[in-house]
DNA sequence: GCAAATTCCTATCTGTTCAGTAGATAATAT
DNA sequence: ATATTATCTACTGAACAGATAGGAATTTGC
């Protein structure tokens, strides 16, 4: 049940990103340094986001990468979805037909309802809400 | 984000076990035929959950294991946190401090609440809701 | 007290995924 | 031209998932 490296590290450079929204493109380089994380396999995991609807990109000099949208218009349901595959817990919440039991089985409801709860929550979050908390909503989530 | 066959196996153990708690002792082997899941790898999994205060056991001719609680006492969350170690997403969760990036880290919130959400439901669901639900709310959840 | 049934314990194995490194090629601004 | 950047392909080492296998210890029924 844990998210793997590669989802929590785009969503950091989605973070980025949209941290340096009006500063034209910003290159790995940057974002390496910054976020602290390999440029190379920084490399492998933003062409899993680099998406025409996700990202704008340039190459060469001065080239990298800049949102496509404002940063309210990216959830993280969204970004992790396209580095982790899906989010449901099970794989039979979103191809119940593959499994024999599914007619019958007393879990699936379970596990369909921690679907459903997990990606309405990371639906719910934008970019633009995490920048907003800042530090903040931090320290009121820090205490609970 | 997925959770492995020892827990989902150990889930479906215990509500076997939940639907047989008035027959006594019931034996690995006709759990492993019911649930179609190989005796052998039940062994090691049942031996996670089998905690005094979760299942008794006896060995030998008619031995096996059975609920040391009634099967509204254990939650899904119980029985997973067991066989998963943990169900937060991420490991900063449980000790922030490991993280060096931790104090003004903008994605933990996310986290957190997500972690938040994630035991909430799954301590709220019992092995009776579970054996009570049936057809009946399996049928509802699955329209939705 | 013996045989059958059962839990308990330890070791092993195969394939896959995680997390990352490395090197070369293609495009672009200056 | 040159430096800078993205893009592509390949490789690697360690850990984990998901089991299988064999035998020892314990208990019940007879």
């Amino acid at each position: 049940m844990k998210v793997s490296t590669k989802g929590r590290y785009a969503l950091r450079m989605m973070l980025d990103l949209a941290q340096h929204y009006e500063e034209g493109f910003i290159s790995l380089k940057d974002i390496s340094k910054r976020q602290e994380i390999s440029k190379k396999y920084l490399e492998q995991i933003i062409i899993i986001i680099n998406k025409p609807d996700f990202l704008k990109t340039n190459r060469g000099s001065q080239g990298g990468y800049k949102l496509a949208k404002s940063p309210s218009e990216y959830t993280v349901g969204d970004i992790l979805r396209l580095t982790e595959g899906s989010l449901s817990p099970v794989d039979c919440v979103d191809n119940p037909s593959e499994c024999e039991r599914y007619a019958g089985c007393l879990t699936l409801p379970v596990w369909k309802h921690l679907s459903e709860i997990i990606n309405d929550y990371l639906d719910s979050v934008t970019l633009q809400d995490i920048l907003d908390t800042q530090q903040e909503e931090y320290a009121i989530n820090y205490v609970i």
